[in-house]
DNA sequence: CTGTAATCATTCACATATGAATGATGTTTA
DNA sequence: TAAACATCATTCATATGTGAATGATTACAG
């Protein structure tokens, strides 16, 4: 409930700014791997924004519409599908990330460095060690 | 992000023991809340499981129909609804909340008691602040 | 080489989230 | 008291989340 009522009360800042560009907010999660990553496979993508592939098919399918991205099917696995950034989807990134410092630094402002390491090091822990049971993918936490 | 991780890690063992009663975690809240409560106003479990309104509605509907749960408008004011738990509900509660301790003695086995405070201090003084509710005049000026 | 298992993207059915709009009902104000 | 407001529940349209099932493609054991 804790990690809920925060997210209640710290998202809807950046929600309000993607919702200025037409973007929701896991598509705003797609587009900024996307500004990093440039072609990125599917996969990939779900993985960095923690989207279930399921979801992620409706997110790409709009951000496609919107003319944002392409799709573009691996040629030496033809299972794979490459999400690739259009000039329009570079040039957006170009302006809303500078304007999301001021939301950055307004969280920074109330939460010291150390309350930050501190949270992270406490999520970590919580999350090291699934309830129900893994074994499968652990790679890297 | 971390958030967003921590919680895809930790709800599904949650989830696992909702699903095998037939409830969603969102169902799942709601009945918490009446568990506790026993005759709410949807405006009361709406703040208490932080689930917009317009998403209640649905979710009482369908705990409506499965018998869980009955409506019942308000004399006072006719405007207010109640949720009351019917006998299956409360029976339900009586089944399931037991079998809960597993999943929460896991997560306390993980995190110190003082880690936990920590966290909760951090967590409080996030939303402290709502970033949002700073005023409708623009603040990158 | 062939049958079988593993992957990846997608689709389905169902349950929610979000923001805006409504209708019914209280409250307040001029 | 009539008009302007405020509340609460609900509905709408659109976007996602979830778990299960599919189809197309590899990867692999035998």
């Amino acid at each position: 409930m804790m990690l809920y009522r925060v997210l209640d009360t710290v998202m809807p800042a950046y929600r309000a700014l993607f919702a200025k560009f037409g973007l929701t907010e896991q598509q705003w999660r797609v587009m900024r791997t996307l500004w990093e990553g440039e072609n990125l496979s599917s996969i990939e993508v779900s993985r960095r924004t923690l989207l279930p592939a399921a979801s992620l098919v409706g997110v790409l399918d709009r951000l496609e519409r919107k003319g944002m991205i392409v799709r573009l099917r691996s040629v030496e696995d033809r299972r794979v599908v490459f999400a690739r950034l259009t000039p329009e989807g570079r040039a957006l990134g170009e302006t809303i990330l500078p304007q999301l410092e001021p939301i950055q630094d307004d969280l920074r402002e109330r939460v010291t460095a150390e309350e930050w390491s501190a949270l992270a090091a406490v999520l970590k822990k919580l999350e090291g060690a699934p309830p129900a049971a893994r074994a499968k993918d652990e790679r890297y936490a």
